[in-house]
DNA sequence: TAAAGAAGTAACTAGATGGTGCAATAAAGC
DNA sequence: GCTTTATTGCACCATCTAGTTACTTCTTTA
């Protein structure tokens, strides 16, 4: 009777329901915060039913921390991915600076999110084990390129890469967030193709000053 | 009957009333978001009747654009007052940077509120008319101190003011917002005495370095 | 000093909101 | 097939929350 060749869709898929909610959570705190969020949204945006939220992921706090705990996830580890070791000091320094700001760009609710965290002093980190795992890891990454550089005389030495790492995120973050403010009190559209070209290249040559020791090649 | 001589002190003061609501609204809209934040908190903490927020504010919406109209206010006229024309030009760079640094450290709700508003893609500044003008005087401001400097040969020719001022701004307000995430990522407490000198100082040399001609007098 | 208006209070409402109890149904194991 | 377990849906609740109604009390001023 039924042709059972390809698999017809399941009826009842756990993991596809919970993907679909932790989606849809994920873009409703992302766009209200914590106290904004509400449940019954996310519940219909996941095209589930609230009872489910609840069962598989006990609360809206557990929920808020879930999506928090992946999206550092991600980001920590696309930026592994970089590869950063196969490139010259400069070049790696400057790409990881571009794949940040890129980064942020095209995953704005990742930016939402941590300020949340943040207006709730981070508590839904301090329990999160899995989110210093990949942080060590990032930390890492950046001091084994430092001293790279500083080896090969392209960089100055006795930076602090903590320093140097919250600098990159900084230029980049503060833009972004603020940028609804920043149209307004800058008196210019902040998101334009040009004006995120410009910003970008502000960014690189702001990093690159900062770290190398010779100036930066004069413009393009 | 009643001595008049030294007045008593009022028992219906509509402006204190009014400054009670404002400082206690601003108080709860930082720590809470405006979703997070509770009218009836509000009133509690300013001594009030929450009718009489209502009755001086209109509504909770209204009030916290009130709030963020008088943050914004707070901080440019702060800034007009460092008088930085009659400062040597990377004398007057310098105090810029750890001006907009010590504001952020002693007015943390500042950031707060701020982010609220973004979050809320600034729609509450949108529609101020009192932002826009304390914003233009601000912009206009470094503008003239790069002149000066490139004129004196200090600085470098061609730098936006709107990038350099949101880049003096980014590194201080980055570090600050995200210090509870920060502190758990990078393992460090971010606000003991000596990370924050220690920040200052790495701020400082990042902004010397990116405006500067010549390299930053090397540190004691 | 009387009238008018401003400042303040308590109790209340209508609608939302996070969270549940319980039954129904599909899938998996025997 | 038959039992067991995981997945889902519906209806519901207790509580909270922005905003209001109706009223009292103080202050000013004519």
């Amino acid at each position: 009777m039924t042709v059972k060749s390809a698999p017809r869709p399941r009826i009842r898929d756990a993991e596809a329901t919970q993907a679909r909610i932790l989606a849809a959570a994920k873009k409703e705190f992302a766009k209200s915060g914590l106290a904004g969020a509400r449940v019954d949204v996310i519940a219909e945006r996941a095209k589930a039913n609230k009872r489910m939220i609840y069962h598989y992921f006990n609360s809206k706090e557990d929920l808020f921390q879930r999506v928090l705990e992946d999206a550092y996830v991600d980001i920590r580890t696309a930026e592994q991915k970089l590869d950063l070791d196969r490139l010259e000091p400069r070049e790696a320094l400057e790409r990881l600076v571009r794949f940040t700001w890129d980064y942020y760009l095209k995953n704005p609710e990742f930016l939402t999110l941590v300020n949340s965290a943040n207006l709730h002093k981070a508590r839904h980190l301090k329990k999160s084990q899995t989110i210093e795992q990949v942080s060590r890891r990032f930390v890492g990454m950046v001091g084994a390129l430092l001293d790279r550089g500083e080896k090969s005389g392209d960089f100055r030495a006795g930076i602090d890469p903590v320093q140097l790492n919250i600098t990159i995120a900084a230029i980049g973050y503060y833009y972004f967030t603020n940028r609804f403010s920043g149209s307004i009190i800058f008196q210019r559209d902040l998101m334009t193709p040009a004006a995120l070209e410009e910003r970008l290249r502000f960014n690189v040559e702001t990093i690159l000053r900062l770290v190398c020791k010779t100036e930066p090649p004069a413009g393009k």
